[in-house]
DNA sequence: TTGTATGCGTTATCAT
DNA sequence: ATGATAACGCATACAA
């Protein structure tokens, strides 16, 4: 593998020059600057990552940081990651997805490569209420991005999905419709990494009911897919079979539907569906199904900017950004 | 930040005993052990990742390399990753997700981390009969498994899925079933990158229709979701309406079972679906969809270890692996 | 156990 | 205004 000295000797110059050429860092006489791109060529030199990083002191890596074991189906992650990757192309950093398995080991795996200095920021995704994922962030000292946030948000800097008017346009879209017995249901993972954004929609979601002067029942929820398929249907048998059901998230949108036909319910006619979260599966689903507050491609790109001019030591216009609510309408609820 | 020389100042040890340490490289007196490793607690010290590769040569970072932009919906990459990260956690190296964005510059992009030798190798997903990424880790001496494989894989190696057998085995599925007609249907992106793995899926499939004396018509395709449906409906519509539709992926299934139920059709009684890939959805479409070669999850495993066996210089029992189809019969096929 | 050379770029300082 | 030189960053590994 040649160096920076095997470029130097074969473009007949020093180190430093051959330096100043790959970054920029000065400006060189063109001649030398041909020289030396040549001698690069000649000899295929790349400057090796962990040279770079230890003499700079940084690494030029932002890592994406995502819990694995989660029940939602990930489609979120591969449109957010899409955003972030165009975002980072145009600028001097990598994108390094780093999945955090086991939720025990999460933190300390977290923690290891954020004390090892692996990476120059964080994006942290599924940010929980109480993330001690946060902690370790904080402690550390790595500059992060929050996609979500956590129960006491002083200092830190998130974007997010505003939950709230998100429950609050899903409700007044069902009863503009003329629904007045709507009902929630949920997958509840194994996972508490998942759970808590959740639990916060929950919450908004029967806010947004009792605003409306409607009752707000408990949500339906189950461990399983199996499981949650069977609570929806008996829910649907029941003598309070709500004429509208939300989902919150897409495998709790897929087992409604998936329960609805079971009986054979015509959808939205019997019972309407509306799911929340961002999924390329909803317009696909039968029938395509409604859906509030898909922006994952705008959380990851207003997060990789947030996160590049932190890094950049800019000016952060606003360190704190709530994504307003929108509403994409299907013949889930509107025929 | 703490240098491995502070905690050598602290602890009263020089700073190649605070290696062995560290590294558990050579025994040392217990006493000294003990000291080192206050040190190391009272000024949090934790080596960093940078200077360590640089010294050792060696990043301990296993990248995964995979195509963003497929029309593909990644269920596979989240069940795959899942699966590589469990190997790597009973092991010293890092997982490091590397999602490579627009087509052209994605070899680049990769050229870029492998010659700067960001990681020591390399999983490669989606892999192509004539993959230019391939040449570039080759060119690079870059140890790498392929998942997938190319037209000439002399040298390499790589873990994929019998398709041939695949084909073989969903065809006989259906023919057991009665069925005569059997027709492909497939979504056509404008992403060179995953066509040519469902190319090699229609070549093995038509051929395996024509060894069970079968007509093997053309594939219906379309480049968009809403293409598809309106393509398998006029299929369905057709005089030729076949009783049985393989689909090549996730979205062709769930385009598909649309399809079908906008014309009021029953399935499997008036079509019957099955479908090609692992996907944690399928079992929760209506109905529930057969599926064929659902081994994701070994996949990952299986790759993980041999790139692992190869980094530490183990001899490989088998350095291209193929893993045998499975069939998982739902109500999309068996009612 | 210790001392020290080594790996490879970056950058501040000095020389032309 | 350019270019050369040397110190620096940090852990590893070998010789003593």
């Amino acid at each position: 593998m040649p160096t920076i000295y095997d470029v130097a000797r074969e473009a007949g110059v020093s180190v430093g020059t051959v330096s100043y050429v790959i970054n920029k860092t000065k400006r060189l006489r063109p001649e030398t600057v041909r020289r030396v791109e040549e001698a690069m060529q000649r000899l295929s030199y790349y400057p090796r990552a962990a040279a770079k990083a230890l003499a700079r002191g940084r690494s030029n890596v932002i890592a994406l940081v995502h819990p694995i074991n989660i029940v939602d189906f990930q489609m979120l992650l591969s449109t957010f990651t899409l955003a972030v990757g165009q975002v980072l192309a145009e600028t001097d950093y990598r994108l390094a997805v780093m999945p955090l398995l086991r939720e025990p080991k999460a933190d300390l795996e977290l923690e290891a490569n954020v004390s090892a200095r692996a990476m120059d920021g964080v994006l942290l995704l599924h940010t929980q209420l109480h993330d001690p994922r946060v902690e370790v962030l904080r402690r550390s000292g790595m500059p992060f991005v929050m996609i979500g946030r956590c129960a006491d948000n002083s200092g830190l800097c998130f974007v997010d999905s505003d939950l709230e008017e998100s429950a609050r346009v899903a409700v007044r879209h069902l009863v503009e419709l003329g629904h007045r017995s709507i009902v929630l249901v949920r997958q509840e993972g194994a996972d508490s990494m998942a759970t808590s954004v959740v639990h916060r929609l929950v919450t908004s979601f029967q806010a947004a009911l009792e605003a409306e002067g409607l009752r707000a029942p408990d949500p339906v929820r189950a461990p399983t897919v199996a499981d949650l398929v069977q609570a929806v249907e008996d829910l649907l048998r029941s003598e309070a079979r709500p004429t509208a059901i939300a989902a919150a998230n897409e495998s709790a949108a897929m087992c409604t539907l998936k329960a609805a036909s079971r009986l054979g319910l015509r959808v939205p006619q019997d019972v309407a569906v509306l799911g929340f979260a961002d999924s390329p599966l909803f317009p696909l689903l039968a029938p395509p199904c409604t859906a509030v507050f898909d922006h994952a491609a705008e959380l990851g790109r207003v997060s990789a900017r947030m996160l590049v001019d932190i890094l950049e030591g800019r000016e952060l216009e606003q360190p704190q950004v709530l994504l307003p609510p929108r509403l994409i309408a299907r013949e889930s609820t509107v025929g």
